[in-house]
DNA sequence: CGGGACATTGAGCGAAGTCAAAATTAGTGG
DNA sequence: CCACTAATTTTGACTTCGCTCAATGTCCCG
């Protein structure tokens, strides 16, 4: 096992397995070379440590590898709000670009790899291929559009309607990636799933609970097993009458 | 009064009064002139009507040159989710660069002007400066970053937190645009105002007339003034103890 | 003046929060 | 491997904030 925290080793998305997830999907020869000049290293980050933390200055954004992030800010009082949970492929850092400062801190939930990609130089690359700079524009713009989605749910569902909406967006994620989408081993805490989904932990042990005994999910600690997907969407969509 | 829905006189950048306050704050006479290339329009957009709708081909962002807008998202089941208003110098649309669809609607609260920047040709013109092409990303990123606090509002705030909160960010935009900002005329009903913050409209006129008794505010109708600022500041803070 | 939209106020209820305790799991060191 | 502690999760009892339903009040505009 090695402790090492960054190389340069096969830092080179036109061969790296997720060039179909990630920010390089479908870009020509010419445009992921230019990509992967601008990627400089991976780097491990370990359980409960940070890629980044809130008031570092920004730098690079991040490209999840492998392994599974929260992002969260704080508040001046303390409080802490996770705003997503990322996983393979997704990126992590776009917070910091306006204004040169990360507002949010990204901890990793469990030992993981993340590439580092210096921003002003993919902003050169993308200034170079218009094809680069629409795939950066679209990673920003999906990332306006989720947290969107966020916002509908914290402010108009009911708790159940929560946790059922969070399992099928995990579910569809886990799918994107060639997973069994039914078969899911939680990567974050009760009390995570919880300050994300606006409620308590009690509530959220209590709403498992329910869907343990209706027969929608089995719930075994942190793994879970869709059973009834339908009748999961049902209830994510807000079956109150 | 003229009824005309678009024109392109007087469509410039370099000569409007809010290039402080808009896109191109600060950009360089040459960039300016960059961008005054890719602003073709200027459009009116009266109250109650779109600026872009859910499902419209995604084709230009729009900056609110006078008026004032809210944006919301529908649910298949039919639920509306505001999820910001804009005013006087601020962008529409980023959500459909994802997709090339837009996601959310956007609509006047008021008799409103938008330049309609057609995105191709800011792409365009942001690969031709760095200085633009920063902009462009620091205004998306901006957008995240608003959204991640409405999260941390919708998450955890109650209701009177929330409107404290609310008040206070409307009062600040005030400010930045050289307004007072203790006295404002809401431009939403107070069904948008719940339905932004995630409460019913009942309770949202409860939490004004508690904000009256207590005088922290002064209400009358739409118009609200703020009468101790520090007050209202230490109730959005969270001042439970 | 009257009608419709919008806003306020009241009463009662219910979903979720709080407080408290028990149960289960994970981690640590002997 | 096991014992012991700490952390996490579950469950229960009670409280409360905000929702629902309903009535009343106010403004705007023809």
């Amino acid at each position: 096992m090695s402790t090492a925290s960054s190389s340069r080793a096969q830092v080179a998305c036109s061969h790296c397995n997720l060039r179909e997830l990630c920010l390089p999907v479908g870009l020509s020869a010419e445009d992921m070379a230019r990509l992967d000049d601008a990627i400089s290293e991976r780097r491990s980050v370990l359980r409960g440590a940070t890629a980044f933390s809130a008031g570092d200055r920004f730098t690079s954004l991040f490209a999840v590898r492998a392994g599974f992030f929260k992002t969260s800010i704080t508040t001046p009082e303390g409080r802490e709000q996770i705003t997503g949970f990322q996983t393979t492929g997704e990126l992590l850092g776009m917070d910091g670009i306006g204004t040169g400062e990360h507002s949010a801190t990204a901890s990793a939930l469990e030992d993981s790899q993340i590439c580092v990609i210096p921003f002003a130089e993919l902003e050169d690359a993308s200034r170079q291929s218009a094809e680069l700079q629409r795939r950066v524009h679209r990673v920003m713009s999906r990332e306006i559009v989720r947290e969107q989605g966020v916002m509908l749910m914290l402010g108009g569902m009911r708790a159940e309607q929560r946790l059922a909406a969070f399992l099928l967006s995990l579910a569809k994620r886990l799918q994107a990636r060639g997973f069994a989408p039914a078969d899911m081993l939680l990567r974050m805490s009760r009390e995570e799933i919880g300050n994300y989904l606006g409620m308590t932990i009690e509530t959220v042990s209590r709403t498992f609970a329910k869907l343990r005994k209706d027969g929608v999910v089995a719930v075994d600690q942190r793994e879970i097993r869709i059973l009834q997907p339908d009748e999961l969407q049902t209830l994510a969509s807000g079956a109150s009458c």
